[in-house]
DNA sequence: AGGCAGGTGGCCA
DNA sequence: TGGCCACCTGCC
């Protein structure tokens, strides 16, 4: 009988445009987001603070939705952002460079997701040297630990940093956290001195918002602007890792051996404010067997 | 069985 | 700055 939980009936969600199967699957489960899940019957079950989403495709490509946590679709819809997807891929030099201008074409229909902040700060602390399968077990272990459950789902919320702040290192390591146990415990007891932190990111410039990240234990360039394009909907963040800095080298050879920093440096002047789509593109392309 | 992974932090020239 | 290494954990 407890198991007996009725779900919402699915519903197209109003106003979105058309997505292609691949393109949602590298949006929800490509590395910006660690918290959506596919169904066995292939649809995505996914969360964000306390919005718990079921997300699909009806035969002619259009999304479909519903949602136990009661989530309304224009928040639905604000979280996949796929509205600015049009006015970025028109600030990108497509035409000047034939490199985008292929990429634009396969990968032209993923989106930029707008992720809570904190939320994402979580997730990117834990991704240093992680894969993605093991990013998304240590949320998964933080959230069945220390989050709230989200009645009528059966999943858990992430803690909050206000809870983290609680939480001693020695139990985050339990979450399969290794040394970025450290990290999460020291970034929680510095917001948990700063409160307006996170909140005064956001009306900072680039690298005003850059540097002042870095700033927190466990987020270094690369961290921060990952958290700077997927949680602050900063677009011209342009992260570098080793991925980004192999598949860079692959298609403009000129940039062998430049730097981490070099190679961001040249993304921003060359890819301008949208240069984190660009990024997405890059990296959305990595295990293309034809590169 | 060791090396390496979507990095960061600390230390040294 | 630029380069090197340790660091948790899990998987090839």
């Amino acid at each position: 009988m407890a198991n007996a939980v009725s779900l919402p009936a699915w519903e197209r969600l109003p106003e979105a445009p058309p997505i292609n199967e691949r393109s949602l699957a590298e949006t929800l489960d490509g590395g910006q987001a660690f918290r959506w899940f596919r169904q066995p019957d292939g649809s995505w079950e996914g969360i964000w603070e306390r919005n718990v989403v079921g997300l699909r495709l009806d035969p002619a490509s259009r999304l479909e939705y519903r949602s136990p946590s009661g989530t309304p679709p224009g928040t639905i819809l604000h979280y996949l952002g796929l509205d600015r997807i049009p006015g970025l891929i028109a600030a990108l030099p497509c035409q000047a460079d034939p490199v985008l201008e292929a990429l634009c074409r396969k990968w032209g229909g993923l989106s930029l997701l707008r992720q809570p902040e904190g939320e994402t700060l979580l997730a990117f602390i834990c991704s240093s040297n992680k894969r993605i399968p093991q990013i998304r077990a240590m949320l998964l272990n933080l959230a069945a630990a220390f989050g709230e459950p989200v009645s009528g789902t059966g999943l858990n919320a992430l803690p909050g940093w206000e809870r983290l702040a609680e939480v001693r290192e020695e139990d985050l390591r339990r979450c399969a956290l290794g040394y970025r146990a450290r990290h999460v415990a020291g970034t929680a007891a510095f917001l948990r001195g700063n409160p307006e932190f996170l909140q005064s990111i956001q009306e900072l410039p680039l690298p005003e918002a850059r540097v002042r990240l870095c700033r927190l234990p466990g987020v270094g360039p690369k961290v921060a602007d990952c958290i700077l394009l997927f949680g602050y909907g900063k677009c011209a963040a342009f992260p570098v890792d080793t991925w980004i800095a192999r598949l860079m080298v692959r298609h403009y050879p000129e940039l062998d051996g430049w730097t981490r920093e070099q190679l961001a440096t040249f993304a921003r002047l060359h890819y301008g404010r949208a240069a984190g789509l660009a990024q997405q593109w890059l990296f959305a392309d990595r295990s293309d067997p034809s590169d």
